[in-house]
DNA sequence: TGCACGATGAAC
DNA sequence: TTCATCGTGCAC
């Protein structure tokens, strides 16, 4: 499998967004390999943002998104679900990409369409907070069979609070897909 | 040290 | 629309 190298992740973030549909996310885990497709994922820019959690600054929970690109960074949310992004841009910048929507490729035993569904389904949690994704174990990689697809775009989901940030069209998704986690106003 | 609330998901 | 469930950030 075709590894996503360092460089595919040190981007602009929206670039490193709209990329990302389509291609394999790859956990490895107990001696099993599961594989989702990517089909629907979120941009958050920088600490301007104010959508993003980086918009408060460096903290404690968000200083992954700080840190060299190609990482993951996983966050609990609502006391019951994980998160995962994948860091962007530059070290010190605090951007990331939210994904948020699996089609099916490999031992997905349970629906990966949401973002708490996604890291379910996939055995990804806290544990891999910082986990660097040149690693083995959980990596982005090139499809088998890279398929042509249209991208839709719309607001992201859940940032009502962001001011003028969250009417910003920085949801990515492949239109039509099934897989999608909600209203697609293909 | 306390507390309101969230980049969610499922049920009603 | 409500609720489960808990870590985080900020107020006091």
């Amino acid at each position: 499998m075709q590894k996503l190298p360092r460089a595919f992740y040190a981007r602009d973030t929206v670039t490193v967004a709209r990329e990302l549909l389509g291609k394999w996310l790859v956990h490895r885990a107990d001696g099993i390999e599961r594989i989702g497709r990517i089909v629907e994922v979120e941009a958050y820019v920088g600490p301007h943002d104010l959508a993003s959690h980086s918009s408060r600054g460096l903290t404690a929970r968000n200083q992954v998104m700080f840190g060299p690109p190609g990482h993951a960074y996983v966050y609990f949310i609502y006391g019951m679900y994980y998160c995962l992004n994948v860091v962007t841009e530059r070290p010190g910048h605090g951007a990331a990409v939210l994904l948020r929507a699996l089609e099916p490729v490999k031992n997905l035993n349970t629906r990966a369409s949401g973002p708490g569904l996604l890291c379910r389904a996939m055995g990804i949690d806290r544990r891999h907070n910082g986990h660097d994704l040149l690693s083995d174990d959980l990596f982005v990689a090139e499809p088998d069979r890279p398929a042509r697809i249209l991208i839709a775009r719309s607001p992201r989901v859940g940032v009502a609070y962001a001011r003028h940030w969250a009417r910003r069209h920085l949801r990515f998704y492949i239109r039509g897909n099934p897989f999608v986690s909600r209203a697609r106003s293909d």
